[in-house]
DNA sequence: TACCGAAATTTCGGCAACGAAATAATGTGG
DNA sequence: CCACATTATTTCGTTGCCGAAATTTCGGTA
């Protein structure tokens, strides 16, 4: 116990201006509560909504991997396969980063691990012979749609704890914050002029 | 109702000065809507939540990661020595780990980097000899206070498009989804017998 | 005291992701 | 018809992360 934070029970601060009665307290509260001393002036409500996010994120991702193992497949053959289902089976390398926020390089990794799987095809694409057209094969298409329904499952029982109206509205509450950060950044202010500092910082050399 | 995302752009009729104009369209209303002729039974709203969230925390995730180089840190760098901050200054690697969501190797690999840097110090915890004490040296402290402003910088600016109490529903309503989260899942239904299939998928890679 | 299961951390081997540079094809302008 | 910037994809080398197993210590129990 080191110095254990042992954060005081919430339980006497609450808010009277509002009916909600709910004493519901997940994780984050106990996180965003022990950075109340050390940075007061954050906003609890921004870096909950944050932290949730990004630990949701994970859980899905944690849970949707163990989930296509039992179809033998990894989460990341898993989401590729998903993507290129999703266009009608078949699209370029660079339609796929874009979707699957990857490096340029990760996707021929993952292109290639799914060729050698018999999962998809690569051919030289006829009009731009830059490009590479890339199919779901049958087998892929069949490994897909058989770990398909597993996928969605967690999602809905999370989200299922939401009404239909207010799923709608979480949803548009985040469209508007993505929409803010697809929106070119204000260039990076205050950046200071030395990179380099005291440990060799400079090319993040490790 | 799920109301379709506006699959046209009507460029000739615009709301002037209409404040919350429903006309906002984001990447993952393109993502959604390429999905509706494939799996017709999907909840957009779900979907949408669901990937403006992964979509956004890998967002925030790059701005870091940018922000941060200039003082010569790396993310996952920045990332521990803050959690280590929001403890006071010294935590055990198995709370590190809880906290930045790792397999307990990588904490391990972390603190190596940030020791030999000279930001932590890792010493034999007096009591529970099992344990080890992490603590931030004031090199440590100095780097993270240092780079510490641009983190929140583009949270800030994100959720700043909502207005406070939009920000208090969306924590909310985000916190309900978590807890369902934390909840323990009702035991995986329906993993086929089978785990190995047709193509060398019985060691699914590792 | 000696034993045994649980807990905390590290070691090890392998894999996927990344950045940067290379390769190749396009098309644009002189 | 030849530079030259641009786009699409791959190659290369490095790095962090993970799962599994090993190591050390603790707590209880016989």
């Amino acid at each position: 116990m080191t110095r254990a934070p042992r954060p005081d029970r919430p339980a006497d601060r609450q808010p009277p201006d509002e009916a909600r009665a709910e004493e519901l307290r997940d994780w984050t509260d106990g996180h965003v509560e022990r950075w109340r001393p050390v940075l007061p002036h954050l906003d609890p409500d921004i870096e909950g909504a944050v932290t949730r996010m990004s630990k949701l994120s994970r859980h899905l991702g944690r849970v949707r991997e163990q989930g296509v193992a039992d179809y033998g497949l990894q989460k990341h053959e898993f989401d590729t396969l998903h993507e290129l289902a999703g266009r009608g089976g078949h699209a370029a390398p660079s339609e796929l980063r874009n979707d699957l926020n990857l490096a340029p390089a990760s996707v021929t990794g993952r292109l290639e691990a799914l060729e050698r799987r018999g999962f998809v095809v690569r051919t030289p694409s006829t009009g731009d012979r830059r490009r590479v057209d890339v199919r779901l094969t049958e087998t892929g298409r069949a490994a897909w749609r058989e770990a398909l329904d597993v996928v969605g499952r967690e999602e809905r029982r999370l989200l299922g704890v939401l009404t239909p109206d207010e799923r709608r509205r979480l949803s548009d509450l985040l469209r508007r914050v993505l929409l803010a950060a697809e929106a070119p950044a204000p260039d990076r202010p205050g950046r200071p002029e030395r990179p380099g500092r005291s440990t060799a910082a400079g090319g993040h050399g490790h």
